[in-house]
DNA sequence: GTTAGCACTCAACAACTTAAAGTGCTAACA
DNA sequence: TGTTAGCACTTTAAGTTGTTGAGTGCTAAC
């Protein structure tokens, strides 16, 4: 912050030219070809002695001594949130946009995949999004199926609109009109609980409260409670990956690889989209202020989606740390305000109170 | 077969040689390194007359004059048909898919992942598999689940043990009580039927069996069935792309590229997976073999798998044309037979018939 | 039929040169 | 005093050239 306050417009325009290039081009930039590509009016020398500046206060680096300077971190930090312009969506991309996300889904996990898709899509980035976490998603329905003595099939849908499914082994051999009105039991009982709540203790309380054949009521009930929380995962979605071969900064195999290494790991997925800061903005990591290593040489663009007003998941792109900031924030912007009205739509009415 | 008629053991053995050498190298095989490497009592001269005839039987291919000699696709495939050793898997490989393969798994997607897994980890390729297409599917149970006056959701267990879920927005408001009704009514009358023979001219069938009021039902009925029938795909499961990386040639950023589009568009997979020939053997395509394009820099090596006697999907390996194809045809072979006995652990009894 | 010997080829590598783009510094200018 | 022209210097990238090494094909001798 203090050394912000140093700068004065002219340095904030050169260094805002100087990273506007380096986005574009991808080659350090030098003083002659920034003084005659962006007509600033002033001489190569004089930008020469700002960008030394520029460097000594750490928002610019030197690959080495002859050529031109590239953003650092800090340089970009600037530039994303005092410097760039804010970029406007094309009529078409909107349109593009438009159409993609309000195809009839009716299933969370087809809207997430298509938001997904759409993502990579606008940006030319690769994609990354989260589904909402099980354990926080609350009951909305649950039935359980009836295929042989001892299988059953749990079916749950969540306030959120996602559908899960489950087969679970049963200890016990039942028979289907037993397993009905289990089903039909566990629905009215479950139905607006969060799948955290469903726990040994409450599964007793039930059992006490109708009193059907103990034994077996119990172990059934525990078999389905143990599947149901052994699932409990939230699901990383990617698109677009192929993408990251567009930029030359992985043109090398290494890091091409190290990359692609990265993408598969979910958890690590699921770190670089924990939301930080103010959840209703769009959020910028660059390079090393993701505290994933891995991911040092990428920046990651990432906004919540939510349901009513909880958040219940993070859309994200993940691409070189030269990204285009001002279109990809905007697009992200727009695209979960999109998934948002869609998910609204989706959920139905019950949501809405 | 002509050509190979002409064909004495030292030419084969020489091929052999040369192929089991570039596998391991990926370097072009001179006549000295090979008469060093693999003492075959030969002097380079007599190798490098043989290598000439070899080559002007079209079983080498030369990059360049002064280079040593590279496998053409007809050489690979003498290689794979008559002149390889058989590979053994070592007693650990046993043991880890064994125990990868036994764990608990009650569904067929999660069984199909797995499997995809233990290949990519056996063969340090990339795995593809396909699962079975639901058209031709028997239906094993169907039920109907009331979710909303204007929604509800339909799940579906296949004989082979998948699990499909789809969310049908109906056309008229219905009563929870009805939907159990025509629930029932359903999962009684399409059991053991394939989705393929669902269509309109059954359901008025039904109808008229049955005889609940008319419109509404029908209206039901056929948004459930163009439902089911809009999802008729079969899926694609990738495992370890980025074992790619370990082999050379994919260390260009092109090539590399090529590999991944190639890997990520369903059709295209799902062609170089339609199982040809004998579908007891595995089956093994070289390079241009593989009637896809993108594909003429790899091989591909597949097995099906069945539930009783119908092939109901494939496993495969996609990598480099240098593939290790003993190894991997070993390999194939064994987790195609774990996962047939798997599946028909999990599918149970009914199947036995 | 096999092989030693030899002339020839070609890619890969290293050493060297050059060109282009950049910098920092100094001195002159407005 | 801030700006800029000019210049010496630096460094990479690209091109040139020469050398080396692994390979080949051919011939003639064993």
């Amino acid at each position: 912050m203090f050394a912000f306050e140093l700068l004065d417009e002219r340095k904030k325009l050169i260094l805002k030219s100087i990273i506007d290039d380096y986005i574009s081009t991808a080659e350090p930039v030098g003083s002659r070809t920034l003084a005659k590509r962006n007509h600033l009016g002033l001489s190569p020398a004089t930008i020469r002695n700002e960008m030394s500046d520029l460097e000594e206060m750490g928002y610019l680096e030197q690959p080495h001594t002859s050529a031109g300077r590239v953003p650092s971190v800090r340089g970009y930090r600037l530039y994303v949130d005092n410097l760039m312009n804010i970029a406007t969506l094309s009529s078409e991309e909107v349109a593009f946009i438009k159409s993609n996300m309000e195809m009839k889904i009716d299933e969370l996990a087809d809207l997430i995949k298509q938001a997904s898709n759409i993502i990579s899509k606008i940006t030319n980035y690769t994609s990354i999004v989260t589904s909402p976490q099980l354990k926080s998603s609350k009951i909305r329905s649950m039935q359980v199926v009836y295929l042989e003595p001892t299988k059953v099939l749990i079916v749950l849908v969540t306030n959120e609109g996602a559908v899960k499914h489950s087969l679970v082994k049963i200890s016990d051999y039942v028979l289907p009109e037993y397993i009905i009105k289990i089903s039909n039991l566990l629905n009215a009982k479950l139905s607006g609980l969060t799948i955290e709540q469903l726990n040994m203790s409450l599964i007793q309380e039930i059992e006490r409260e109708i009193g059907l054949s103990k034994e077996s009521l119990f172990s059934i009930l525990s078999d389905i409670t143990q599947s149901l929380q052994r699932d409990d995962y939230n699901e990383v979605y990617l698109d677009g990956a192929v993408n990251i071969f567009n930029y030359q900064e992985f043109n090398d195999v290494a890091k091409a690889k190290e990359f692609f290494n990265l993408l598969h790991k979910t958890e690590t997925i699921n770190k670089l989209l924990l939301p930080t800061g103010d959840i209703n903005k769009v959020a910028v990591k660059i390079g090393e202020e993701n505290d994933v290593e891995q991911a040092k040489d990428c920046s990651v663009v990432t906004a919540t989606y939510r349901l009513g007003n909880y958040v219940i998941g993070t859309i994200g792109v993940i691409g070189p740390k030269r990204m285009e900031y001002p279109r990809v924030i905007t697009a992200m912007d727009h695209i979960r305000k999109k998934l948002n009205e869609e998910l609204n739509k989706l959920t139905g009415e019950e949501n809405n109170t």
